[in-house]
DNA sequence: AGTTTGACAGCAC
DNA sequence: TGTGCTGCCAAAC
């Protein structure tokens, strides 16, 4: 969060509701960087900053993408907030997708 | 200042 | 359906 991005991704993924998940491309798209989807994970890899919903950030197509190496961990948080995972994808992941798309 | 490194995405096998 | 390759971007070396 030391540079202007950084600190508007950590923002944005802070504003994702429980239970609903962005892709890194949403992301990367809300912070006014469109293909940036690999920058934003890069960003979030390092920021580090606690109390940030990280979980709620996933690949494109529901898959889960990563999560400091613990992605049992990060589909177990899912699931606790109502979302169903299978084999490594966000079932109906389009439904629960944030932001809501037009 | 240039190169390498990924918590990505999309398309071609 | 699943794996691999290429393009992209910001951050860390």
């Amino acid at each position: 969060m030391t540079t202007p991005f950084a600190r508007r991704v950590l923002g944005i993924v802070g504003r994702i509701p429980p239970g609903r998940v962005a892709t890194y491309g949403d992301v990367a798209r809300a912070a006014g960087r469109p293909g940036a989807a690999r920058a934003v994970g890069t960003i979030m890899r390092r920021a580090g900053a606690p109390g940030l919903p990280y979980h709620r950030v996933i690949a494109a197509g529901g898959r889960l993408g990563g999560y400091g190496g613990l992605p049992g961990l990060k589909a177990a948080l899912l699931a606790a907030e109502g979302l169903v995972v299978r084999r490594g994808r966000v079932v109906r992941f389009a439904a629960h997708r944030w932001p809501r798309r037009a």
